[in-house]
RNA sequence: CGGGGUGUAGCGCAGUCGGCUAGCGCGCAGCGUUCGGGACGCUGAGGUCGGAGGUUCAAGUCCUCUCACCCCGACCA
């Protein structure tokens, strides 16, 4: 799926073994390691770099709707997992628990958080008497536990970092309007900052999240054609305010059970910024996430043109200061070790400093995402760098955007289908009757499962039959293998 | 948790039928020459051979147990 000149030998190509591609960057990029506990990561600074990018922009975003930060134990009592009956029904296989403290046996059992439901659930309960303290808008950026069978760096380990925002409101409706506005942010965030297309919609109910009414979800496909999971929302109806007892005295003098809402972005979002982007020189990083936006690597061969380079080198860095993210790369190593050094670790944009720019009073710039070279003047750079960024930023998302399309299949045969999914893989597009017997049989025969009933709708409804059972369609579906 | 595979220096690997002081490439350190697409020379540091137990005059090599990781399934942000 990529063509392109080589520079980098000793990074497997993403036709040969994509896995392999994804493992040797995320491992030479130095963004993770595998940790000394089965199914954990360490994330290294390089790695984490990204992580605090996307917290600071997707914090300004929740905070742009009224989200407020706090932050609730990490260890929930067995009692409290056990309250709401679909909840732990989906947790329970992979909940870590904590049975011993201060050397003797707990008379409760404490989970280590898989999330956060039950325990802030019991503090809603407490903080809202009326429907004056509606709606309650909280967030909190942590870390959690899922005993995972099989675990892949950044998509899929042990322990996550995520956000997990948590809302009360008056009613369901309130809820709805906001789970899908959270849908939306992550929708925007994914698109704009990550610049990775998403199709927005509704899970199954048997993709549902374990408890939740209604399950929404973004869903981006990599460039091996396999489909990402990278945000959800649920709206939980009343299951947990019944549950854990949030009841409010509304305006009529009625008591009624508050509506609630959840919603989830993990580190996992780094795994599909890799997976999205990549190419078989490594990385590629979207410009708003990467850690440097621009590298410069200075050139010499004598030490008198070392000492020019070096001071012009020291003159951009102050000039552009606050203003780009800018990494000097000093070491001893030779420029074209530098140059697959940062292609391989993503820095959208490079700058190159040598004699012959000196003498021009300029430097020469060169994209990472297709190598495209510009000299600019010194005057002129302060100006072209973030306007180059953005274009870098637009361009990530139109290659993504026109692979995704590429890659998305309308079948109304299961023959075909099969064919697809087997062989091209990537998004298919199929006519459905919400038959979740007939969801898990294809799972059963092809491993695609259903990943999202779009939002996106054709006008009037659907016609005709289901592509699967032949029963009348009631909406079109997507589906696709899935990490 | 089932099926398959791999564990030897930071990374990638070789090590034959059990045999003497465990090797190679990259990386790392020092010195020198280099530097506009992964430079080179010389010198050097680095190993409880994943762990435990066993067989043997002798184990990286054979046996048992165990742990970790990778790939394929079932579970998932």
């Amino acid at each position: 799926m990529v063509d392109e000149e080589r520079f980098v030998e000793d990074i497997t190509d993403q036709d040969d073994n994509f896995s392999q591609w994804y493992n040797q960057v995320v491992r030479k990029a130095e963004l993770a390691d595998y940790a000394p506990v089965r199914g954990c990561m360490i994330i290294r600074p390089y790695g984490y770099a990204i992580w605090e990018n996307i917290q600071r922009l997707m914090d300004a975003r929740f905070k742009e709707t009224g989200v407020l930060n706090a932050y609730f134990p990490m260890l929930i009592p067995r009692s409290f997992i056990e309250k709401e009956a679909e909840h732990i029904e989906g947790f329970a296989p992979e909940l870590a628990w904590v049975t011993r403290g201060g050397g003797a046996e707990l008379e409760e059992p404490l989970a280590v958080r898989p999330s956060s439901e039950t325990i802030i659930s019991y503090s809603f309960a407490r903080w809202i008497q009326s429907y004056r303290d509606l709606p309650i808008l909280i967030n909190q950026w942590n870390n959690v536990m899922r005993w995972e069978k099989r675990t892949i760096l950044f998509l899929r380990t042990a322990e996550f970092l995520w956000q997990e925002g948590h809302t009360a409101h008056r009613s369901i409706e309130d809820a709805e309007e906001r789970t899908r506005m959270m849908l939306e942010v992550y929708r925007a965030f994914a698109e704009e900052d990550a610049a990775m297309p998403v199709i927005m919609g509704r899970k199954s109910e048997n993709e549902k999240f374990a408890g939740a009414l209604r399950t929404y979800a973004i869903e981006a496909l990599m460039r091996d054609g396999k489909a990402l999971q990278a945000g959800t929302s649920h709206n939980l109806g009343t299951n947990f305010a019944k549950s854990f007892d949030i009841q409010y005295l509304d305006a009529d003098g009625q008591r009624k059970y508050c509506a609630t809402t959840s919603w989830g972005a993990s580190t996992r979002l780094i795994g599909g910024i890799i997976m999205v982007h990549g190419d078989n020189a490594g990385l590629i990083l979207p410009p708003r996430l990467a850690p440097y936006q621009v590298v410069i690597v200075p050139i010499w061969r004598k030490d008198a043109e070392k000492a020019v380079v070096l001071e012009m080198v020291e003159r951009i860095e102050k000039m552009l200061k606050g203003k780009v993210r800018l990494k000097v790369d000093l070491s001893e190593n030779t420029p074209g070790w530098k140059f697959n050094e940062w292609e391989l670790r993503g820095v959208p944009v490079r700058m190159e400093i040598g004699p012959r720019d000196v003498q021009n009073n300029s430097v020469l710039l060169v994209r990472r995402d297709n190598r495209a070279k510009e000299s600019v003047t010194i005057g002129a750079l302060e100006a072209r760098l973030p306007v180059l960024l953005e274009e870098v930023q637009q361009a990530l998302i139109q290659r993504a955007k026109a692979f995704q399309e590429q890659n998305t299949h309308y079948t109304e045969s299961y023959e075909e289908f099969k064919q697809i999914i087997a062989e091209k893989r990537g998004f298919v597009r199929v006519k459905w009757a919400e038959d979740t017997e007939a969801e898990l049989a294809i799972k059963e025969d092809t491993k695609a499962t259903l990943r999202v009933i779009p939002f996106d709708q054709p006008e009037g409804g659907v016609k005709g039959k289901c592509f699967y059972t032949g029963k009348p369609a009631t909406c079109e579906a997507i589906f696709a293998r899935a990490y």
